[in-house]
RNA sequence: GGGGGCGUAGCGAAGCAGGUUAUCGCGCCGGCCUGUCAAGCCGGAGAUCGCGGGUUCAAGUCCCGUCGCUCCCGCCA
């Protein structure tokens, strides 16, 4: 029967089956050593002769667990020669190695040769990583009353003025990806459901090409009825991150230690500011010494520089956001808006906000942002027939997994990230 | 869309006051080796120097164009 190289340990002078991938040999003429790798991590092997194998061909082998202080864990696998097998054998010249440290490669190495770069330990605790904060996403929204939806990508007209769409040819006419499922989460809460949550793709057609965009990325999207102000959806996202952080920091305590990463504490992420957009321009220009009119990049890591110095956590909410920074469908406050934003170490990982649900004040605000009832009909649908006060927000999933390991480029956080110019493999 | 940097073997790099056969590490192939831990030692193969054009007796090296990658800005999650 197969046991996980991780579990040998617990089979001392056992017969048990290994099967995985061939990650290291070290070949002594008489003796060999071979570093076997499954999905649990790696066991090694001793053989009695040299191996015919290649590295990263898939074998499995029979043998006797055995105790020796000079094996890496303590235990190793004594192979029953006879018993071992070749599934799969690997071409000996791989395009990028398995078995050293990814830190050398290229980002365009590793993300051309993505099937082999995943094998990497190291690149694939990435995803390890990147499982467990889905699993406890929606753990937490499942426990807070909410329904997981799942809504479709292919829409009529965009949402999120500004943002490019990407045309796709639908039979005899055109549709669009969609943006953000912010329409359907709305008409969902709307309802009657209240509670929506959507772990799915987004699509932003934007000629951008830096180390924190995608043009296709999995946003994990929130809405909620009966909410006063967007500091509702805040107290809300600092719960999620709470368990979010919680969990990966119990199932991922490897990865994070190998990445040498860490989580914010419960402490830190309910002591994260919570400050308006015109006081960080403020507190940004203090600190650079000249008047700030935007917040750019820079000024995101200031802020979040200043936040670790003040308030312990390396993250600042950021509210209050004037009108015409927002899409139309954000609830106004005066000339500011009921929305935030989440930088986190350096990075927006959220964008959020309460929504107009009033019908009337929807139709008064569509001409301000150019936009007609005609055009907006199945939207505005929503709001004629009875629509809670609600608002919600939506989180990167790759910057998250991005700016918890300290990543360089947000694309190693994506499995088959599309960019500009990549759409393979 | 604007600006900077870089393209040399499968991977990572050196060579760039122009000058014989383009160098190094890892990997790969062959040999030796019974306790390896990125094993070690010996030998070997592997490069149209991104592509196209130009200057020159001579171009990986200089010039122009082009393609690709990368970083910064704008915009966003």
């Amino acid at each position: 029967m197969r046991v996980l190289a991780s579990e040998i340990t617990g089979y001392k002078n056992k017969r048990v089956e290994l099967a995985g991938w061939v990650h290291r040999i070290r070949s002594l003429g008489k003796i060999s050593f071979v570093i076997l790798r499954d999905r649990s991590g790696t066991a090694q092997l001793v053989l009695d002769e040299k191996p015919e194998f290649t590295h990263e061909s898939v074998i499995s082998v029979q043998g006797i667990v055995k105790e020796n202080e000079k094996a890496p864990d303590g235990v190793e696998l004594q192979v029953d020669g006879e018993s071992l097998k070749v599934l799969s054998a690997a071409n000996p010249e791989l395009p990028i190695p398995v078995n050293q440290d990814p830190k050398e490669l290229s980002l365009d190495a590793v993300l051309d040769n993505r099937i082999i770069s995943l094998r990497i330990p190291r690149i694939r605790q990435i995803f390890t990583l990147q499982s467990a904060i889905l699993k406890y996403f929606a753990q937490h929204m499942r426990s807070e009353g909410f329904t997981e939806i799942k809504t479709s990508k292919l829409i009529g007209t965009g949402t999120e003025g500004g943002t490019g769409l990407f045309p796709v040819e639908y039979f005899d006419t055109r549709v669009y990806l969609a943006q953000s499922p912010q329409f359907y989460k709305q008409a969902l809460v709307a309802s009657g459901m209240e509670r929506v949550f959507e772990i799915g793709p987004a699509y932003r057609a934007e000629k951008h090409d830096t180390p924190r965009h995608l043009n296709e990325y999995v946003s994990l999207d929130v809405e909620m009825a009966f909410i006063e102000s967007e500091h509702d959806l805040i107290d809300l996202e600092q719960r999620i991150l709470k368990s979010i952080f919680q969990g990966v920091k119990e199932d991922c305590a490897k990865e994070l230690e190998a990445w040498q990463a860490s989580v914010p504490e419960p402490e830190e992420v309910d002591s994260v500011p919570r400050i308006t957009h015109d006081e960080a321009k403020e507190i940004i220009g203090k600190l650079q010494g000249r008047r700030v009119f935007e917040i750019n990049p820079e000024g995101e890591r200031v802020i979040c520089d200043w936040a670790k110095k003040e308030h312990g956590v390396d993250a600042v909410f950021v509210t209050g956001f004037p009108r015409k920074k927002r899409p139309f469908y954000t609830f106004p406050s005066g000339n500011k808006t009921m929305s935030f934003d989440l930088l986190f170490r350096g990075l927006e990982i959220t964008t959020g906000g309460r929504r107009i649900n009033d019908y009337g004040m929807l139709l008064e605000t569509l001409p301000r942002f150019g936009l007609t009832e005609e055009g907006l009909s199945d939207y505005c649908q929503i709001f004629k027939y009875g629509c809670p006060p609600h608002g919600g927000f939506a989180i990167g999933l790759e910057r998250l997994t991005q700016q918890i390991l300290g990543l360089s480029n947000v694309k190693e956080a994506s499995l088959f990230p599309r960019d500009r110019k990549r759409v393979r493999p």
